[in-house]
DNA sequence: TCCTTGTTTACACGGTTGTACTAACAAAGC
DNA sequence: GCTTTGTTAGTACAACCGTGTAAACAAGGA
């Protein structure tokens, strides 16, 4: 037997490589070679892999929601339902390197799926899984009995704060490095604080 | 001599090929040769008007902008200021073919604008000037004394709706088509009842 | 008629693309 | 030793890329 390769551990390699290219190099960049490259492969290591560069690009995007999640539910509950809601939708800002490599790549994503058959089902579970996370944030505020449940459509309430949150990210996606995303808090933090209830009004 | 051609109507022409492809094929095949097919041109004629790729770009970008510029400052005034704003906010959302166009577009480039450097001002002067808009359009409802000017950070106002304008414009371009953007105006619609003083709240 | 000039076309250059294929390699079992 | 097998490297293909150049063309002025 041959040095054996741990598959998982080298997807995940590759997908984080494939991160730094387009973050670095742009969205036109990202060619089954300089991801390769840039992870210290050959092409036909990298196409054991992911044999195909969709394959790829698919896998990169899934990885940064796999991120968002574990990071979002590895969170501490905050002193309040409020201050844990609002922590939770800040994950979902580009507040520090990590988070705004996760954005890029989402952001850059959403423009490719928007005419690739094979990238659309990835991107559209990604806004599915926001859409539901916004829907739980604004539940447990409702139990928590700091929103009022009798004027509050829960539909339309989880779009709305999910259109908020990724207006916000873009925006800062675009803004200048040194903003430390204090407004984006305080916008959202203000956006709660209008919704119909709110003990915090 | 020759034929001559009138060099701002050809622009036009070459970016809405620009944009047609954009949509019809996606943000990898905006090259020059496409461009010029669509256009029904040859990469020479084009490279008159375009002498470089992303100088194509940079038009087919502005052109957007003044488009969207334009319909809004045609709009009629509403039966009241807040019907007006109204009006004037759902011209930046995806609503009809054309304004899906826009926003495709303004999307894509927005995915490019980030690693060049070429593309950066048109994108930034997008930004800045719908902001300004948004800024616009809450001061009338200030004005009309719709709104509470005591309790409302203009800056930071602007920057909200702004962000929501466009959250709600990328869940559009991702939504099925069908979608004929009733939700989404609910929700504009509801987010300006709850400014503090809004006459409607 | 020829000339001038804006326009169009066709082709060339060096480079990159996604994908495929094949030979080399390295390490464990016999 | 040899074989087996997961892995790697290198190369090949046809297509496309942005840009450059130079020849062909067409139409009004002289």
């Amino acid at each position: 037997m041959p040095k054996l390769i741990d598959h998982d551990a080298r997807e995940i390699e590759v997908a984080e490589a494939a991160w730094r290219v387009l973050l670095r190099d742009g969205i036109t960049k990202i060619s089954v070679r300089n991801v390769a490259a840039e992870a210290g492969l050959a092409t036909g290591s990298l196409r054991r892999s992911f044999p195909t560069q969709d394959s790829l690009l698919i896998f990169s995007l899934q990885l940064v929601q796999r991120r968002a999640r574990d990071r979002i539910l590895a969170l501490e509950p905050g002193p309040t339902p409020r201050a844990t809601a609002e922590a939770c939708l800040m994950q979902l800002l580009p507040l520090d390197a990590d988070r705004r490599v996760e954005m890029e790549v989402y952001h850059a994503m959403g423009s490719l799926a928007l005419t690739s058959s094979a990238l659309r089902p990835a991107y559209d579970q990604i806004l599915a899984d926001t859409r539901a996370a916004c829907r739980v944030f604004l539940e447990r505020l409702l139990r928590a009995g700091d929103l009022d449940a009798a004027s509050l459509d829960l539909d339309r309430e989880s779009a709305a704060l999910h259109a908020l949150v990724d207006g916000l990210a873009l925006h800062l996606l675009a803004a200048d490095p040194h903003d430390d995303g204090t407004h984006a808090a305080r916008i959202l933090s203000d956006y709660l604080d209008r919704l119909p209830g709110s003990t915090r009004a």
